[in-house]
This record gives C-alpha cells, structure tokens and sequence, in this order.
DNA sequence: ATTGTTATTATGTATGCACATAATATAAGT
DNA sequence: ACTTATATTATGTGCATACATAATAACAAT
C-alpha cells in the first residue's frame, strides 16, 4: 500500500493467478476496481494487466473483461544456436574448417527453398566446426547470393559464414527444424563417428521481407544435446 | 504526423534499425528528441522503445541512453510439445495407452533431479501416444508424489498424465534437453521401429517454487521433426 | 591526488485526464 | 417482431506532468 510499482502489482497478480485465487479460465475483477483495491491509478494496473496478458497469462477483450488463460500455452524461448557459442560455451576453442566453397546450380529442393529459378547459381558452402580441434558439427549450405551477393568477398579464414551473414543481415526471420537422422558415410566421416549413429539435425532457413537468404543443415557429433529452458 | 501511436513508432523505428539507419551497437537519439521528430509525448516513445529493449532489439541504460543490440540474439519461441495437440495438428486422432503405472522408488539419478531422497517413492508411468492408433512416441515419466499427492487418483482412461498436470500446476517452470539417440530394443518396440534407428528425444523437467513435479522423457517416432519459427 | 559533494542527463515510473474503440445491453422506431 | 439507434461498460491509447533513480561529470574540500 506504500509503494505500489506496475512490477509489484504484477507479481502479485501472477500469484494469485499461479495460487488458483483467479482461477483458469475466470474473469478476473475491472481495472478499477483492482486500482482501488491496490490503491494506485488505473493506468498501473493497465500496465500490469497488459504485461500478463503479453506474457500469456491473461486474455483481456474490450468489453467482456479479462479473464485468466483457459489452456496455458507454455513456450520456450531459446536462443538461434550459433555454433560458435555453443563450443565457447563448453570452454572449448572454436575453430572451423571449409570443405566446399563453390558457385553451382542448387538442386530443385533448395533452389524452391531459396525462391530462385532452377537456372540461377548459389553458394554452396561446406562446414566443419571443431571444439578444440575435434570435430563438433557439420554445416552444409546454401546461399542465395541475389540476396547477399557480396559475400563473395568475405574472408571465411577470420569468420564464419554464419557470423558474416549475421552482421550482414541482423534482423531476419526464420525457421528451425529439428529432427533425428541416421549419420551416412559421408556425415559420420565429418563428425568422426561410426556410420548410422543418431545424429541431431538442425534444420534452417531464413529470410529478410520476401527474399530467402540461406538454409543449411547442422549435423551434430554424437551425444551432443540441446537445452533449454521454459 | 497525423496519429502516431506507439504501435506505429515501434515499427518505424524498428525499421531504422533493420535497414541499418541506426547501426548495430550504435547509439541513437534520446527520448525527448525522439519525442519531437516524431511529433508526440515522450512516454508514447519511451513506451515504443521499451518493447524494442523487450525484443531485444535494444540495449538501454539509464545515462548511456539506447543503443542497438550489438550481437542480435536470435530468439525462437516455441510451444512446449504436447503430444496430444502435435497430433491432432498432423489430422490424426490422438489415443494413448498406459503400459505401466507404479509406485516404485526410482534410481538415484531421477531421486536427484526430482530433489527426493532415494528411499521416497515416486510414481513412474509409461505411455505410448498414438496417432491414428499408430505409436508416435513413447514417453517414460517419473512424477513427484510428494508435489502432486493427488495423482494418484487422476482417471488416465480419459487424459493424459501430461494434461492432468498442466491443469493441476498450470503456470510451472522447466526445462527442455533435446538429443538423438539410437533406439535399443525396448524403444524401438514402442514405437515400430528397427533397432538402432535414430530417434529424437525430449528430456523435459518441470518444478514450480523450488518444488520439482516431474521429468520425462519421450522418444518419438522415426522421422519426426520439431519445427519452430523465429 | 584522493575523496566527497553537487549538478546534469537520460531513462524509469506513477498519476490524472481525455478520448478512442469494441462489445454488449437497452430502448426506441417502424 | 425486427431493425436501428443509443447508452453503457471495460479495455486501449495518448498526453502532460511530476518525481525517482542510476550513471556520470564537474567541482570543491581535505
């Protein structure tokens, strides 16, 4: 009742979300009136009432009120793995080797993804990245270089190609695949395990405003493990 | 000039920052200037910039005034599978068939992640979810009594043990291990699979104050992939 | 030179007010 | 009875103002 902050006034809310006094799916009391009750002006209960409703607690509707969520969605945020990081991360020093640097003609699957005629080149890079100079995950990826056509001239000794692309186009958007594969001969030579051991996928594809940048495939070393939190 | 909300001052000056107006880590005007270009109160710009200090597009600090991320963290949310809806959302209907449901004292690597001692006893379930009465995953959980005492009596004829949950803590913290492993003969039986094949596995933990409720893992069907968008 | 004080600056927060907007309930007109 | 207008309600938004707070700079005192 001394000092009431949008940040207090949420808290307890949430409490009373998380307690069951506002139960799933219940209308929850006006915004005037919780200003009464928590002795502040209407536009700090708004404020909180709108943090909780962005945060996925709350449905708020004009008229009609609002009202706790009826099925939380609970959802992960994670951060995009640079592989870079994540063998920082483990202390390890991060280094990576090109394989494959070439212009060609993509086949129809990646050349569909990338939204270019069957006809135009892109860049094809392939990736090894070493965790103190042992094989940590295997990149294998196009570029579409009407998007980003100088990269040509990045010096991928210094930088990853996905550090360049990065910088380059900071803000992008994006998808992310996961799944499970069976390593071929040619992946498990690259991430030095035995042919047919389970291998974690990552599977990317991104974009800036209609215009496909790149999309590649991470395969990790074995064991490898992705966490996070929720 | 006309109506300037902070919606739409958000998205200009989100667009500023995408295009490289503002550069990366650069800094950029303060409030009240921003307030005056744009032709509107400085709390309409501080609230705009807020959400893009939210986003993570911005760094702000009071002094120092705002700069641009300097490294984007790239962050994807996703929803925290549950395997009912996964597949529902593929078309299929969804049944589940408990194969075991006991309460045993666990070993002592799941006594320590569920923070009990190991001669508690906790209840351990296994389940294989099916989509059109074919296995998509199967799912090997271990749940705190001491958490949800209750569970004992829950009905899993009618909802999954996972769903029980979700109404009966709803607003819980976890986290999430995603891994690919080799199937071995039990799981590969579970869900059709040959021996050996590579499997993607989640490994969830969940707790809510200080208290852990449940972990699981689930190893789903070959061919399986997680997508999310950033 | 080191320490302490004060001023300045930029963001953070709270409030009162006015009006906008959406959804609904009520009353009026035909 | 059916449509249309109007009032009501609850949230959404914008503005002006005031003060809080954190970080820094400038300055003085020792």
């Amino acid at each position: 009742m001394t000092k009431q902050s949008h940040n207090t006034v949420r808290q307890s809310m949430q409490e009373r979300i998380e307690t069951g006094e506002w139960a799933l799916g219940g209308l929850i009391p006006g915004e005037i009136e919780l200003a009464e009750e928590y002795g502040c002006a209407r536009t700090t209960i708004n404020r909180a009432l709108q943090a909780l409703a962005d945060a996925g607690m709350l449905v708020r509707k004009r008229k009609g009120g609002t009202r706790v969520c009826n099925m939380p969605v609970r959802q992960a945020k994670f951060s995009i793995p640079v592989v870079r990081e994540q063998v920082e991360a483990m202390g390890s020093q991060y280094r990576h080797r090109v394989l494959v640097n070439t212009k060609t003609t993509p086949p129809t699957s990646i050349a569909t993804r990338l939204n270019i005629s069957d006809s135009d080149k892109a860049l094809y890079i392939e990736t090894v990245h070493l965790a103190d100079d042992r094989p940590f995950a295997f990149e294998s990826r196009w570029i579409n270089l009407k998007a980003v056509p100088n990269i040509v001239d990045a010096p991928f000794k210094d930088i990853s190609v996905n550090e360049w692309l990065i910088r380059s186009v900071p803000f992008s958007n994006g998808d992310v695949i996961f799944s499970a594969i069976n390593a071929d001969e040619k992946i498990a030579d690259c991430i030095e395990a035995e042919s047919g051991t389970a291998v974690f996928v990552v599977d990317r594809t991104t974009w800036y405003k209609e215009e496909y940048i790149t999309t590649l495939k991470l395969y990790y070393k074995p064991g490898f493990q992705l966490y996070t939190r929720f």
